[in-house]
RNA sequence: GCUGCUGUAGCUCAGUGGUAGAGCGCGUCAUUGGUAAUGACGAGGUCGGGAGUUCAAUUCUCCCUAGCAGCACCA
């Protein structure tokens, strides 16, 4: 006799053993055909595998997460087995669930194209169709790595030979074709439905280290019904249409060429942008305590020996022999080996530990937060590059708070609030907080380690956020928080983050004196708020498609004409708009008032301040906003206070 | 860095083994038009760079380079 207890606390009592399916039937009918699959005591299950014991159990349908996994997971075994049925050189190896969607990992010689995907999604469709049962078999361990091995499945046996000792070797069939697989399954292939569609093709390599042998990797997305896909499909366009890359281009924020790779060039618009973000956050900081310092781009290699970036960071960064170089039209760059060389610096911490270093600090002028907006250069590998997101030199807001012990937990807490203040006013307000502990190679005591995962813990929790743990994806110097946040279109974006270091200060011998009277180590907490301007810049444009907000878009508002006879007036609204600091432009062009709405609408100006005849009569102007119908009358005066009101940031609103 | 794809006018993109085309943009002229494209004419290209095959290469082959997607890496 085994006891049943459903999510409802209701306990069913079945002979000896029973399955999900059992269950369900035992319940009501329209419950066993809506079934895919169960949870049995946390862990989910197929709903046709034998219970043997007492258990809790949920029935899994359609509508649950659970199923949107398990729809993913089946999708990628039926698109193995139509790969397998169309190319028979493809050997199969790995093809998970993942956001969105799945994939799998083929080995093959020839790649595939995309005329193989309208195939092969094809084919999957009529192994659908077939409505083939998964089928869970337990083989013995020896003769499943005989078999696969056989077959030419060398990566499957690969997979077999590594499975831990006490776990069963279990494969899934559906109709003839069967793939090696934890599972669980759906009941059959039908139930995987409609609503996928494979996207793309890919090199990956055979598990994820670029020593190993590059893999055909396709993938897809699959969904409930047709109405999420087309979803989906949707948001993928909207993505593509923020582009930033596209956007920056039209409108003039900036451009790069291959002369500059990863590094960017800033057009005027674009760079407004900047100059009030950082103005923005130069504000935030002043307010929080902390100082401003600039410290140099090129520094001696013995001077990164010291920091230990030599030896960990060394493949990304910029070296330059400390050498003149030769002139003469032939010969070498430089005539001398060289016997120093220079390094431009990738990160800012070490040189503010310099800064800190200078004179003797007391405990008593701890905390000190030092900021800079940091221009770094890093050597990124060419295929890590993309847009302005991700870069050669990047400026970041980056800071460096030096701080006793005992204050760690503090700082800690009143950094939290500052971010989510920022991110607050930059209109991001779902912002997801993750705790990154003490990895595997660390250096530093285990209690210095509790002291400050504690420290951090504690100050979320005092902030209120609520943050998962990332255990052992922490520095090697130190635990760390990093702060993702949410764009308009649900993306998300790693922005933020709080490093606790205990090695640094260790390494480049910075003290300060304590009550004591004795020499104690600073310990550094390295923050960021929007991380780097270029990728936040990036990160902005397509979060509001280039709608910015009106304190940081490149062009406030424009003043244009219907015809020549009103230029006069257009140049008073527009003069003493500009006076009063607005960001404005005149468009006095002989064109049709038709066009010249579109084309500022186009270029995403939120007010155009057309003035005509009428207008210039009675002294006022006619506003358009973008995305409204109506349009607003105001006198001369009214137009001044208005957009003034409208252009105020969120420091002057306070 | 690895795999695949791509590189033609400022932008978006056609096209061809016999040295190139469209739309938008740009310039000139006409037009003075009340809220998402006025018309006409015109100027723009060593077809990413180099080598090879060929009588002839923007087109075919190879190498390089940059971009794109993914992987790895990461702010």
């Amino acid at each position: 006799m085994i006891v049943i207890t459903l999510p409802d606390g209701k306990k069913m009592e079945f002979s000896n053993s029973t399955t999900g399916l059992e269950i369900a039937k035992t319940i009501s009918s329209s419950l066993a055909k809506a079934a895919l699959a169960i949870i049995k005591n946390d862990s989910l299950i197929d709903l046709s595998a034998k219970i043997t014991e007492n258990a809790s159990v949920n029935i899994i349908t359609r509508d649950s997460d659970e199923a949107l996994e398990l729809i993913r997971h089946d999708t990628a075994h039926v698109m193995a087995e139509a790969v397998q049925e169309l190319f028979p050189d493809a050997q199969v190896t790995i093809g998970p669930s993942i956001e969105n969607g799945f994939y799998y990992d083929f080995a093959r010689e020839i790649p595939f194209s995309t005329e193989d995907l309208t195939a092969i999604e094809k084919k999957m469709r009529q192994i659908i169709e077939r409505n083939e049962p998964f089928i869970r078999e337990v083989w013995d361990r020896e003769t499943a790595i005989k078999h696969f091995s056989d077959k030419g499945e060398k990566y499957k046996a690969e997979i077999i030979y590594d499975l831990p000792a006490n776990e069963d070797v279990t494969v899934y069939k559906q109709g003839d074709w069967y793939d090696l697989c934890r599972g669980p399954h759906l009941p059959s292939t039908k139930h995987i439905g409609t609503a996928f569609k494979l996207m793309k093709v890919a090199g990956a390599y055979w598990r994820g280290d670029s020593k190993n042998a590059m893999l055909h990797r396709i993938y897809g997305t699959a969904w409930r019904n047709d109405k999420e896909l087309k979803a989906y499909l949707t948001m993928l366009d909207e993505a593509e249409k923020r582009d930033h890359r596209k956007l920056g281009r039209e409108m003039d924020l900036f451009h790069l060429q291959e002369e500059a790779q990863g590094s960017v060039f800033w057009h005027d618009k674009g760079y407004t942008i900047w100059l009030e973000l950082e103005k923005y956050i130069r504000c935030r900081l002043q307010d929080a305590g902390y100082q401003e310092v600039k410290t140099p781009q090129l520094l001696d290699s013995k001077f990164w020996e010291q920091s230990g970036h030599w030896s960990k960071f060394r493949e990304n960064m910029f070296v330059v022999p400390d050498v003149v170089p030769n002139i003469e039209d032939d010969g070498s760059i430089f005539n001398e080996e060289p016997k120093n060389y220079m390094a431009i610096k990738p990160m800012n911490c070490p040189a503010h530990v310099q800064i800190f270093k200078q004179g003797i600090k007391s405990y008593r002028d701890l905390p000190i937060r030092m900021a800079e907006f940091g221009c770094c250069h890093r050597n990124e590998p060419h295929g890590a590059l993309h847009g302005i997101m991700r870069v050669r030199q990047m400026t970041q807001d980056d800071a460096h708070i030096f701080v006793r012990e005992d204050q760690i937990l503090e700082e800690t807490l009143s950094f939290c609030h500052l971010l989510l203040s920022v991110y607050k006013d930059l209109g991001f307000e779902d912002v997801a907080v993750k705790l990154s502990t003490r990895p595997d190679v660390r250096a530093g005591e285990d209690e210095t380690w509790n002291k400050a995962e504690d420290a951090l813990g504690q100050a979320l929790e005092k902030a209120g956020l609520t943050f998962s743990i990332n255990p052992g994806e922490g520095a090697f110097y130190g635990p760390k928080i990093e702060f993702v946040l949410k764009d308009a279109i649900g993306r998300d974006w790693q922005c933020g983050t709080l490093q606790l270091d205990f090695v640094l200060p260790e390494r480049l011998d910075a003290n300060y004196i304590g009550e004591d009277g004795q020499k104690h180590r600073p310990v550094m907490l390295h923050r960021a708020i929007l991380g780097s301007m270029e990728r936040f810049i990036g990160i902005l444009i397509e979060n509001y498609a280039g709608k910015f907000p009106l304190w940081l878009a490149p062009v406030q508002a424009v003043v244009t004409t219907i015809t020549g006879e009103t230029d006069d007036y257009a140049e008073e609204v527009y003069d003493t708009l500009k006076s009063k600091g607005m960001r404005v432009e005149l468009d006095l062009r002989n064109e049709k008032i038709n066009r010249k709405i579109r084309e500022h609408s186009l270029a995403k100006v939120q007010h155009i301040i057309v003035v005509g005849a009428r207008e210039k009569d009675e002294r006022k102007t006619a506003i358009r906003t973008l995305g409204q119908k109506e349009q607003k009358f105001l006198s001369f005066d009214e137009t001044i206070e208005f957009l003034h009101n409208e252009t105020r940031s969120p420091l002057e609103k306070t």
